[in-house]
DNA sequence: GCATACATGTAAATGGTTACATGATTGG
DNA sequence: CCAATCATGTAACCATTTACATGTATGC
């Protein structure tokens, strides 16, 4: 798991994974033990990258064993002791490469779609069911991003995160006017029914 | 890799990863072999669901060890011999199944917004370039997404993949809308420099 | 007294990718 | 003659998830 002994000894695999890049990302701002970046994984930047705790556990060495980040551990009395890492020179090099280097386009998977796209295998009545989820989904979702747009606006600190919760929400108004159109059409096409499939 | 020799002999894995339903919904569209179904994946299906060709061929094995699909061999002349596979009724139980199941929603991870997120780490040009390049691509999946459209719009036989293609629109011109949006807000606050992060 | 927060990980499995291997046939 | 299409796969690797394991301290 951890890289192969021969291949990487410190000569940092010249690019950074995405769940990498996030965690040098948040390193930036400061010192941050493993539990503290799942912590902010669960919250703000857990909108655009979410991964699982033993992930960042296991990404953390790896970044130290490139020089991208230094450990150290923290005795503590009354709370277990902590490694807290933070970033080395190197690291925000690195990441800085990452940042500014064009991003690769997410590959499409979005299994509601994948059932959208064989709908006519299935119930109509599921079918409807489904959008009509989506479409609560949507309206789910831009509430609570709208929520913490509240919270955020006009914060420069936030300034970046709020472009990307403005990403979001206009994701979420699309699908809801998809989800709206689409079950009128279904509808419609249920009044006047020519053929099957 | 396969299954584990003790746990799915032929009593069939209760749920579909995306990747077999995916197979099983265009296996449900007659007989096709792993060259076939490639093929399909590569056009119209590619767009929600876009496996590895090494994965169709290990998925296909797969399906007809769980019941789900039979297979049969053809031997050709002037062509390599083939595997032809075929959906079983069984197959078509769990499809419907699979379809009519709520859909987990997709996890959030999208490297474009990653690096907005941190876009304070970064070059302000380089935030810029990242921007115009969504802009961009987004405008260029937009044409290429109506080209698909005018080919297909009112083909009956097409009516489920319309209903995915115009989400793809959909989504494409709000990432339009919101580049557009960013970039005059990056441009106006650069015109009144305050603070740098 | 119990749940929750703190804190760090391991183990095993899944799901997927890239690259490689092979070889015939057809069309330009 | 060369490239593309047909056709099927293996090997190796990577990222990621789930579940498990452990144990203290604080707050209600």
């Amino acid at each position: 798991m951890q890289n192969s002994p021969e291949k990487t000894k410190c000569d940092a695999p010249s690019t950074l994974s995405s769940t990498e890049a996030a965690v040098l990302g948040l390193l930036s701002r400061g010192e941050r033990s493993g539990y503290d970046l799942n912590k902010l994984a669960e919250g703000g930047v857990g909108y655009v990258w979410a991964p699982a705790k033993s992930q960042i556990y296991a990404v953390l060495p790896r970044l130290v064993a490139s020089g991208y980040a230094s450990a150290r551990s923290l005795r503590q009395k009354r709370r277990p002791d902590k490694q807290l890492y933070r970033l080395t020179a190197k690291g925000r090099r690195a990441l800085r490469a990452w940042l500014e280097a064009p991003a690769e386009e997410p590959v499409a998977r979005n299994p509601f779609l994948l059932k959208v796209f064989f709908g006519g295998q299935m119930d109509r009545v599921a079918l409807v069911a489904h959008i009509e989820r989506e479409r609560l989904e949507a309206k789910a979702e831009l509430a609570e991003l709208r929520e913490i747009e509240r919270e955020i606006a006009g914060r420069e600190e936030s300034f970046y995160g709020y472009l990307t919760l403005r990403y979001g929400l206009a994701q979420a108004r699309a699908r809801i006017r998809w989800a709206d159109e689409v079950s009128r059409e279904l509808e419609a096409r249920d009044r006047q029914p020519k053929r099957a499939s």
